[in-house]
DNA sequence: GCACGCCATCTTCCATACAAGATGGTATGG
DNA sequence: CCATACCATCTTGTATGGAAGATGGCGTGC
């Protein structure tokens, strides 16, 4: 889960309600304890956190703004589906995002970019053993932490954030297509490419690798979400 | 000014107090009437727009989302300034997603590509107009919509929204060394050469193109505000 | 049987009240 | 004169009530 304190300063000294409706609300989402599609009350939810309506209404306002949810004027808020046009547009995103992460680390002198393609590479290594294990739920944490890091140490806390954004809003999309597709050995090989690039301070390369990385990662997704008819999910 | 209503879903068909709280505080804070680094309280803002405090709140949570203000727990809300660190980190995002939808459009088949070329062209052209009549607002207004209609003739709606919410980020700063940098004939060329290569649809070259028109301006951006002292913005 | 309009109900929107934390000035003690 | 503790004041956080709009069901007219 991509942390990211927007509001309040003080690192959990004392989280508000809102702070609580929120994160306890976007878990509930890419749970699918609130599937896509599901549509309540503000009030509803309200009593279900144990809380007044307020923070609630508030915390759905952050996460409209971030399109994990839609609230229809006086009819409810409705958890957003994602089609695989919408599906679509997010890989653009990342694809351009996570390029432009791998090219600055690239970029970035020997002494910055070392050590971050050594902290890479200890994920990548995770992620192998998780393989190896065939434990794919760890796998797919590792994944995830790989690709983090990644714009992490891009040293740009904007597409950090943006980069977020989108996951968080493909999250589920990625779990349940997690068991169906073919085992990501793959992954791990193309990642060890992209951090090669980076060690050396290949930028273009670098770029280039990751783009492509998550464009294979987007071929493979989007034909299975067709085929399993997955009109919203 | 970038226009993207993501709640009501009815074109302004009554647009809330919150709506109005919100474009007029953007609005002040863009023109800045609200300047960086101004501190006030949400109740002398809700004052001003004769409204209660509520829907002001509520606005303000939305631009906090967006990054342009941040409100510090019980001491009031503040107007984020910009440091050139942000700028840089602006750019680079802006230079990521506009390379990436010029590569989107200059994707696409002939008969959607020439079109928006087109469009562009017309852009251009209102550019190089208001350059001849030493329009420079004019100039800028024409450049702004030339880089608005690229991202959205990428079809990327979330990309779309992302440039937009960075783009708002920086618009004091670029107004502010509007008059101060060398009249920008370059700008109407490197256009061109964009719009060329979408029309033929040469990917590749569009995205490269756009990135460095995007790279240019931050070269001849990022010394001119280090050299005016401004530390914030 | 069908279409239309009314109305009860539910929901967000907004205003207001109160609670609790943060701040700055002042008075007090050294 | 300086440091510290207190307190009045200001600010957001949260709860709640009323207003207005949207919806769906029911009844009425044809």
């Amino acid at each position: 889960m991509v942390r990211m304190r927007s509001s309040a300063e003080s690192p959990a000294g004392k989280p508000t309600l809102v702070e609580e409706a929120y994160e306890a609300l976007k878990r509930a989402i890419r749970t699918n304890v609130f599937a896509p599609g599901y549509q309540g009350s503000e009030q509803e939810i309200a009593l279900q956190f144990g809380m007044s309506r307020t923070p609630v209404h508030e915390a759905v306002i952050r996460l409209q703004e971030e399109g994990l949810v839609r609230v229809l004027s006086r009819r409810g808020v409705v958890v957003c589906a994602l089609s695989p046009e919408d599906m679509r547009e997010i890989y653009e995103v990342v694809v351009a995002l996570e390029g432009a992460a791998a090219e600055l680390i690239a970029a970035q002198p020997a002494e910055a970019r070392v050590p971050a393609a050594e902290e890479l590479d200890a994920v990548n290594a995770r992620m192998e053993a998780a393989l190896a294990a065939e434990d794919l739920v760890a796998w797919a944490e590792a994944d995830e932490r790989f690709h983090q890091l990644l714009v992490e140490r891009s040293g740009n806390a904007r597409l950090l954030r943006m980069v977020g954004t989108v996951m968080d809003q493909s999250h589920r999309a990625r779990m349940l297509t997690l068991r169906l597709r073919p085992k990501p050995t793959l992954s791990v090989q193309e990642h060890r490419g992209i951090v090669a690039a980076i060690r050396e301070g290949q930028a273009a390369l670098a770029q280039e690798r990751a783009k492509a990385h998550r464009i294979r990662a987007r071929e493979q997704l989007l034909p299975l979400l067709r085929q399993l008819g997955m009109r919203h999910l």
